[in-house]
DNA sequence: TGATGTGAATAACTTCACAGCG
DNA sequence: CGCTGTGAAGTTATTCACATCA
């Protein structure tokens, strides 16, 4: 029923309730949430409303009380282990980032396709050949993966995944995948995000 | 008059293009076109509407002048100059991906608040103080600029931005940005991004 | 004939506005 | 009285379907 929008909105709450949370703020209103959100209040109770009644009239939303019942919609209640494909620059820096542990998700298996990368150990993690994917995430019932691979290789990659069963792809390749429908795939180009800039940049103003 | 989604979308059309350019393919239809993108045919023409009649009927569009086209469109002719705020993992792996200057983006100023890196020399570029982003902003007519910081630093990076004239902001801190009406801001938020794969984990499926 | 360009129709999404409850 | 939850209204975006042109 709900759309992507609504989920992606729903994420963003919850970041701003945490936020909130940790400045003891114990009841919110739909107005005051969207203060740090480009969304309405309107927009914030419909697409609550598509999960259940979680405010009070005339008082709000706690806090706790929401950003409990956001994480239970998202399904960020049980720890994720996430596989890392593409031990670059880029994979060095996502498997550093903590952004992604706050919230259970933890990359706990990497790949890459150079020899002189395969075998190596990051963050106490050792780097498995991409041959070895489909034995690696089956074994271990990972469920999620991200792609930091060049272009080129990125639909092998994928065919790879989606061979071991992967449900999820967060992908960060510049390219298109081809992927049997039932399995989920966001691709980040950063590229194309500058690009739309530059129309702004040469048009808007 | 084209909305964000078109745009975007010229950004994806484009890409294709180049690759069909590479593969010396000369005359593309949109329904060709469609197939390495999640788009419908109606979609691509609607789109390039927007900005003028590029297609020959019954034949379908020459790739060479609609790489062009939409090059001009989204003002990638020029090369542009982009300053990177935040010199750590991600950062330095943005700095040395291709898919930036590959379109006519060429990041040549950085800037980070850590006295430890402040002086330092990455890719033929010194780390400058954050504290001198105006000077050096102003002084260089940079207009774009890519924030990789820390949450809690993102709003005192974006106003210094601001106070030096940039006019759009590819921002990947995970963190609402307050910014002035004129200001295009495109926020990326790979924690956000999957949080929602999480969602459709749990139950899409 | 075959694919574009485009008004008309449809679908998706957002905002409005208000009843109803604490 | 204030704020939620929600049907109705409004807006935006996508698809259809076809006249048109090479």
């Amino acid at each position: 029923m709900p759309h992507e929008k609504t989920i992606k909105r729903l994420a963003l709450y919850l970041r701003s309730l945490r936020y909130l949370a940790e400045k003891r703020v114990e009841i919110i209103s739909s107005e005051k949430l969207t203060e740090h959100i480009h969304a309405s209040p309107a927009q914030v109770r419909k697409d609550l409303a598509c999960f259940g009644e979680f405010g009070v009239p005339g008082v709000g939303y706690q806090v706790k009380k929401l950003i409990a019942e956001i994480e239970s919609i998202l399904g960020l209640k049980e720890k994720r282990e996430v596989a890392l494909v593409g031990i670059g620059k880029l994979g060095g820096a996502l498997l550093a980032y903590t952004g992604f542990r706050k919230f259970g998700f933890r990359i706990s298996a990497l790949f890459d396709n150079n020899p002189e990368k395969i075998g190596k150990k990051i963050s106490g993690l050792k780097i498995e050949d991409v041959v070895r994917i489909e034995e690696v995430l089956k074994r271990r019932k990972i469920k999620i993966a991200i792609t930091t691979v060049p272009a080129t290789n990125a639909q092998e990659v994928a065919n790879r995944l989606v061979a071991a069963g992967i449900k999820v792809i967060l992908n960060f390749a510049p390219h298109y995948l081809n992927i049997p429908q039932g399995i989920i795939i966001n691709t980040i180009d950063m590229a194309i995000e500058l690009e739309c800039l530059a129309y702004f940049l040469t048009h808007k103003i």
